[in-house]
DNA sequence: ATAAGTGTATTAAAACAATTAATACACTTG
DNA sequence: CAAGTGTATTAATTGTTTTAATACACTTAT
């Protein structure tokens, strides 16, 4: 299911939390699945139970999955899941907008850059 | 001019940035102002020169000031200072908008809370 | 109840990155 | 050319991150 690169530079639990989450968020691994434990999980890649344990806490921390004591860890509802991004991303954009407001730039010239970004074609 | 804090947690070129980053904001550092040399400045704060030198790196490269081989470092133009701290903050909305954008959040959603989070009152 | 599964917490070792210093080089001016 | 200036290289130190070892706690099935 997971292959790690070692001669990746990232860390090991980071690349597990980030092939997780594609999984999560393209739907392969849908909600209420069980994820493999960490304990089975860390056989299967020959290494310490406590890295999967750490790549699974920083999804939890993503609301991508919840853990329950003594039966494993699940994925999360959807609409739990796009509720804490969109919470997130309003919180990062109101204090960008904030900052933004302290140099001195107006709400239109702000308005104006969402709008052209957003109008802007995307492959 | 400058005093470090050793008790501090944050190393001693940001100290040193920081408080550069304030006087030249605030006005009290000029553009054109000649800032203290790196040895002179290591002296006063009996430190190494290099610190000094990562310091003012620092602020170069958030173009507060600009370095003249063999004459000193100095407070750059007022004009410059606001264009490049504009562009990065445009550069930062624009990578905002478009994670948005990914997420399917709507023009719409977004106008709103800059312009919910702008009208808000401030200290 | 107990065994075998699960997540969790604590601690420490190892690897890595950030910070500061020592030192030498290069430019400018008088 | 001397004394000022910024700059580059290298290394020692310190601090942080990453991973592992180990023990604890909860759940379920038998």
């Amino acid at each position: 299911m997971i292959i790690l690169d070692y001669q990746d530079r990232r860390p090991l639990y980071e690349q597990i939390t980030e092939k997780f989450r594609m999984l999560i968020l393209k739907g392969a691994l849908p909600p209420g699945e069980k994820l493999p434990s960490v304990r089975q999980m860390a056989m299967e890649l020959s290494i310490n139970p406590n890295t999967i344990q750490r790549a699974y806490m920083e999804l939890e921390q993503e609301g991508l999955i919840y853990p329950v004591k003594g039966k494993g860890n699940f994925v999360a509802e959807a609409s739990r899941i796009v509720k804490k991004r969109r919470d997130e991303f309003e919180l990062e954009l109101s204090q960008l907008v904030c900052r933004g407001k302290d140099m001195g730039i107006t709400e239109e010239e702000i308005m104006k850059i969402v709008s052209e970004k957003y109008q802007e074609v995307s492959k």
